[in-house]
RNA sequence: GGCCCGUUCGUCUAUCGGUUAGGACAAAAGAUUUUCAUUCUUUAAAGAGGGGUUCGAUUCCCCUACGGGCUACCA
């Protein structure tokens, strides 16, 4: 059956979005695109407890900041299926609930949290599996062992009660992953689990299932966390009559601590040095800072590109993709079965790439900003900025580093290498110097070319390698010991600046 | 504990029974750069272990080990 291709990526607005989750949207996202489909953003809030205000819009916030655009959903105009957070969706849940009940796939349970706690202690005791299922349900308090009498009478009395899925009893249950091939479970591991809650709110199961088949999604690519609860998936496509229109499943690998132990989690990020998050979040609760990628001076193409190589690759040695070749190259079986460690270097390197691609107008910004914050943005012209932007951009690997590579072409410094200077500076040092501020005094045209030459002239006339001074020089203009072709440096400071900071270190640096 | 998924250089990975097991990041060495960064060259580095199947297994099957996930009225 050939449908069209839709998707979804379904977070729930429980905290910000993990990076593991954005790249199951940008898997999503590619999927969508190279196969002329739909990509949807489906907000899954139905556990009402766990709600942490601004998540949703940070969710939307990030995706946009990466590009990974929806067609349709929660901040993307909604489409043809609104609503699309599935706490709006509420009341349409409870019909497919009674539905399941109706046909006998599902039943009502009034058991209490002690009951259930009760019921899992006594099993454990005697070492089976606790859980609701074939066998315990006959001992429970639902609508399988109580009378029709007893159970429409707790049900006008407004009792309490949960709707769980009945569990055909040792069937097993194949199903065919676009990742992993078929993969298998039996029923008989599995319990009857709740579908539809107490406070008249679907599950994740059941609600996940009635909206993928509303929304007539052809393909659900989620993380691995989810491929033990497909089996129930399965089951209840089945259930409801859906089976012809349940979607493929795709169940991506898990995107791991770089130290080895565990799955990537929330808590890793400023832990490990690196950002586990797209954009800085604010906890709401306690002002806690969990930083970004963008705040951390990652671009954004830099981030899909590096997210989409954990867990796929194009089988050919390119690695440096943009989202449209991404699309193009992407592929469901090129995605890789086991988990991917997060490599910090390998990221770094991807945002150096892109970094040098950057135009110097995409950088200058940064450095403006950075000129605002100490208060010193009037002084120097957007064409200034440019060249510094230009001179500087290959000796950095995230934007926000600008600033410490560039800010002597904006301040003299005031302090010096002194490992340099200690080394370099001699007792012909000040002579030299006099030198070259009387040669630099007499030139009416200051650049790269007429400073060398002047430069020259000096060593030759007090007799001085070049190699012997020239970094001392640069230390002199910049303070530090590297940086871009000193001479250039020179030029675009200008005449009057480099003047005053070669009088500057005769004054400042003794030895 | 049970169930499920996985396992190639330190890391991300290529290989879809026959390869000197390839690439990238990181590491090391050298060259270039008057410095730093870049760039270039080079080096080191891997099939978890054990059984099968086969003329031949990294590749297919089984067992073990290890790693991961799930095991809620959370998603």
């Amino acid at each position: 059956m050939d449908r069209r291709v839709r998707v979804r990526f379904a977070p729930s607005p429980t905290g910000p979005l993990h990076i593991g989750g954005v790249r199951t949207a940008l898997y999503n996202y590619l999927f969508a695109h190279k196969h002329g489909g739909d990509f949807l953003i489906r907000i899954e809030d139905t556990d009402q407890t766990r709600f942490v205000p601004g998540a949703e819009e940070y969710i939307i916030e990030s995706l946009k900041w990466l590009g990974i655009e929806a067609s349709e959903g929660i901040g993307f105009g909604n489409g043809k299926h609104a609503p699309y957070r599935q706490s709006e969706r509420k009341p349409m849940y409870k019909d497919f609930a009674m539905q399941l009940i109706a046909n006998g796939h599902a039943y009502y349970a009034f058991d209490t949290a002690e009951e259930l706690d009760s019921m899992r202690d006594r099993l454990k005791a005697s070492n089976v599996d606790a859980k609701y299922d074939a066998i315990t349900r006959g001992t429970m308090k639902n609508s399988l062992t109580l009378s029709e009498d007893e159970v429409n009478r707790r049900l006008e009395n407004g009792d309490a009660y949960v709707v769980r899925f009945k569990l055909p009893r040792k069937e097993e249950v194949k199903f065919e992953d676009e990742i992993r091939g078929w993969v298998s479970f039996n029923t008989n591991q599995m319990d009857d689990k709740v579908l539809y809650k107490s406070d008249g709110m679907p599950t994740y199961h059941l609600a996940n299932v009635v909206d993928d088949y509303l929304m007539e999604i052809s393909h659900v690519i989620r993380g691995e966390e989810w491929l033990p609860s497909a089996p129930l998936h399965v089951l209840l496509y089945r259930a409801f009559g859906w089976e012809n229109m349940m979607p493929k499943f795709a169940h991506l690998p898990l995107l791991l601590k770089p130290e080895g132990n565990g799955k990537l989690s929330k808590r890793d990020g400023d832990r490990l040095g690196f950002p586990v998050f797209p954009i800085n979040w604010i906890d709401p609760i306690t002002q806690e800072l969990s930083s970004g990628y963008r705040e951390a001076g990652y671009l954004p193409k830099a981030v899909v590109n590096l997210l989409a190589f954990l867990g796929w690759n194009p089988g050919t040695q390119q690695e440096l993709f943009s989202l449209e070749e991404l699309v193009q190259a992407f592929s469901l079986d090129r995605v890789s079965k086991s988990g991917a460690k997060f490599d910090q270097n390998k990221a770094k390197w991807f945002n150096q790439q892109y970094v040098r691609q950057l135009a110097d107008e995409a950088l200058a910004p940064v450095l403006f900003e950075a000129l605002g914050n100490i208060g010193t943005t009037d002084q120097f012209s957007h064409d200034f900025l440019l060249k510094v932007c230009s001179l500087v951009k290959e000796k950095i690997s995230f934007t926000n580093e600008i600033w410490e590579y560039s800010k002597y072409f904006f301040i003299a410094p005031i302090e010096y290498d002194m490992q340099v200077v200690n080394k370099r500076w001699t007792d012909k040092t000040p002579k030299l110097l006099g030198d070259l501020i009387e040669d630099f005094e007499q030139l009416s045209s200051f650049t790269q070319e007429t400073v060398e030459a002047s430069y020259q002239k000096a060593l030759a006339k007090n007799e001085v390698q070049g190699k012997d001074f020239l970094q001392l020089f640069r230390v002199i203009l910049t303070g530090v010991a590297g940086g871009p072709p000193l001479f250039e440096i020179a030029a675009l400071i200008g005449k009057t600046e480099s003047l005053n900071r070669l009088r500057n270190a005769l004054s400042n640096i003794t030895k």
